[in-house]
DNA sequence: CTAATAGTGTCTCTTAGACATTATCTG
DNA sequence: CAGATAATGTCTAAGAGACACTATTAG
């Protein structure tokens, strides 16, 4: 007899590669005889002793083999409520970024998807990941947050082809450069060889940055 | 015997006048032999079939007399967790803006106080409260919240008060006045008088707006 | 008459944003 | 040698921010 509602914690967890944003879902077990699986942000129920943090960095290590050191970034989203007349249910969920999938193993159990090719899911979570996506492209704006999303080392035609997926913005590339390194969070590593290729740059703080002023050109006309 | 956490909702309930911005906050019953009263954030435990806003507004009218329509504006804030080894807690915080105190009963229960003197708070109480100010601080800057805090009616010095009292900066009231009213979201009502009075304005929506820059000039040298 | 408050306009300087060409490497 | 990619500088227009005086009303 419990007289607290459920509680439950999911997570949007963003990957970033090849000029694709994509989400780590998970196959819930299929009823039997049904054909396709159903697809679902990671989740877990939060047991009376655990905070839904650790219920769901249990759940993410046992299910798809994701490591802490996996996660390059984490924040909370928002708490949402599903109520019924008998037991209502409390969801608190995250937003986790992380760099790549390393840790992915291929299980028919996990999936990663291409933001606009999302396999049907519930009115649910597709309200969840529409807000994380919605967090995402603010933040982008006002923030460092490409970093976790980037690998360490980039240069800046890979950071402003991710701000421009990010964004649905396209940028004019000498503006985007001049303001970029005009916020100075950047430092930039020698370059290996003497071809043509791009100077690789990484940002200076290892932790998120919060700007001042929007970072980047809003707009280009043509 | 549960199995999930226990969920409490809390609220940071902000209500400005007279340039002061103040925080609602009840009096918890004080232990027997004590002489002050304890001050907490207005909460309340969430029960199963209940969501944390269905509970923290009963709550809020049976213990302050607050009606839903006393509430000008209502947001999440953010959801904390206080583990402990055998059960832990989920509060999930509102910020919400009353618009005045016509509902103040001044019952020895409540209490209004400015947020720059403010009782002794638990940490945990702290914490959402300044969270909340910086929440409230960033969308001044980004948004027309202070329409949840202002009179329906008010002139622009009223409102360079408002934004600056809750922001700490001080602007130059005729680049203030520029800048609002290029932005193009106050209509202005006409003066009764042809004394000199100041005009008075009011927001065109009557919702929350949200702005692509920043408002306001942002400093103000001498 | 004095003090307080409301209202208003201009100038400067910084920054956003538009825009085209050259050099190097790859195939 | 053709095609792709990286690097770079200048001009213009808009907006931020600094700044001072006049008119009205209240005491």
């Amino acid at each position: 007899m419990q007289n607290s509602p459920l509680v439950v914690s999911n997570v949007t967890l963003f990957q970033y590669s090849e000029d694709i944003l994509s989400i780590v879902l998970t196959a819930a077990n299929s009823p039997a005889g049904t054909l396709k699986a159903t697809w679902r942000l990671p989740s877990t129920q939060v047991q009376r002793n655990q905070t839904s943090l650790t219920a769901l960095e249990t759940s993410l290590r046992s299910t798809i083999g994701l490591q802490d050191s996996d996660i390059s970034y984490r924040e909370q989203l928002y708490t949402s409520e599903y109520p019924t007349p008998s037991h209502s249910t409390v969801c608190v969920s995250y937003l986790y970024i992380s760099r790549g999938t390393r840790w992915f193993k291929g299980s028919q159990q996990v999936g990663v998807f291409p933001v606009n090719k999302l396999p049907k899911l519930s009115p649910a979570d597709r309200a969840i990941i529409r807000y994380a996506l919605d967090r995402l492209h603010a933040k982008v704006l006002h923030s460092t947050v490409l970093q976790f999303l980037l690998p360490q080392q980039f240069d800046l035609t890979q950071l402003q082809q991710a701000f421009e997926t990010i964004t649905h913005q396209r940028v004019d590339r000498r503006n985007f450069r001049k303001k970029i390194l005009a916020l100075d969070i950047l430092k930039a590593n020698k370059k290996a060889t003497n071809r043509i290729e791009s100077v690789r740059y990484s940002f200076k703080s290892s932790t998120l940055v919060l700007l001042d002023k929007p970072f980047p050109p809003r707009k280009h006309k043509k």
